[in-house]
DNA sequence: GTATATACTTACCTGCAAGTAAGTCAGGTA
DNA sequence: TACCTGACTTACTTGCAGGTAAGTATATAC
């Protein structure tokens, strides 16, 4: 049927939308179906259970995450760019209506989560921090950046603070979010 | 009689566990009431609503904040001790069985809380950020800190990092929180 | 010794959340 | 034409969540 595989992705791309607002426990099967003019059970039906959708939410986390950033994301080349387009799709996903990360969405649930999806984010978690790790490498050795110490507990330390900013930015408005890029920009001696 | 304030605290205290490990929508009355043993009824006598009992939460959280930091939080003297204080009360919370900080708890239930309790955590937002610039500022001009740019944005940074490694924490460990300061302390050219 | 306030408990209510079982109906298959 | 499958809907169930009203025991006030 034409509008099958179309209900599931509404279903997704609502439920998305939902879990990076309010979290596992902020949103109910009634607030996806409702506006998609189905019934609760057509859920259920595509996802026999809340964690299915879960699952299928950190799936649908990792290809978002591949189609916005595959530009950027891709070794070699300048790392400036790179870290710009972090930022930008930092600020993307807030401005789209997902103003957390994944990971922030679920950390407050973190007790309730099966093993596969605590794995599936673990894994989300190490594949970010890898990649930002060979940004600033690659920078440092090409003088874009200047930073003392450990380019992965750098790394680290740029996700956490920017996973921060985003549930700061709830509170305080999105302007926190440029002022962390700027702050971290300064921090890797960017002057321009 | 001598029960009464008792049980308040006793509430007080799972319920404020319970929040930071947990979130609002992560915890029922049945939660509080049960370890206690008391009835859901109890709790209503002394918080009519569950607003009530997160307004409680917040002052507690005020309280908890001001009795853990009286020592290091007083402006004047050097710098580097009230910056460790942070540190150490960071960790201390984490393993007292409060995982995340109450901004971060309430940011994924910003859109159900009444305005007053929204208030009430800017107030508290701005105020840690005063305290840390206010820090930053002393340690620059006393030679403890080297940074460039604005304190106030240091600072912001520097708290955002804190709450964003809370998270990270329960999923990668409590490593990150030791490995966070060090990175902190790098950034701010501390080398001992 | 009676009245009153405090700190509860008992016994409810309403509503919604997740989940299930059975039925419907369009479209393709043999 | 009969059958089957996919994609749902209808009509439930269970259980818990937050909340309330009325009752009870204890302490204190007068």
């Amino acid at each position: 049927m034409a509008t099958a595989t179309n209900t599931r992705e509404q279903i997704i791309d609502k439920a998305f939308q939902l879990m990076l607002q309010r979290g596992l426990h902020g949103f109910s099967y009634r607030d996806i179906s409702e506006p998609l003019g189905v019934k609760n059970a057509a859920i259920h039906y595509h996802f026999p259970n809340k964690m299915d959708l879960i699952s299928a939410l950190i799936d649908e986390n990792h290809q978002v995450l591949k189609k916005s950033t595959s530009e950027f994301m891709a070794y070699g080349g300048p790392a400036r760019p790179q870290l710009e387009g972090l930022f930008a799709f930092t600020l993307n996903q807030y401005n789209c209506g997902r103003p957390l990360c994944m990971i922030g969405a679920l950390a407050i649930d973190y007790d309730d989560l099966s093993d596969d999806i605590k794995d599936a984010n673990t894994r989300f978690m190490k594949d970010s921090a890898k990649w930002l790790t060979k940004v600033l490498e690659t920078g440092r050795e090409q003088n874009e950046f200047t930073f003392k110490g450990c380019a992965n507990r750098k790394a680290l330390s740029i996700l956490a603070m920017i996973q921060g900013a985003r549930q700061w930015a709830r509170i305080h408005g999105t302007d926190i979010l440029d002022s962390m890029f700027i702050q971290i920009r300064t921090d890797l001696g960017i002057t321009d």
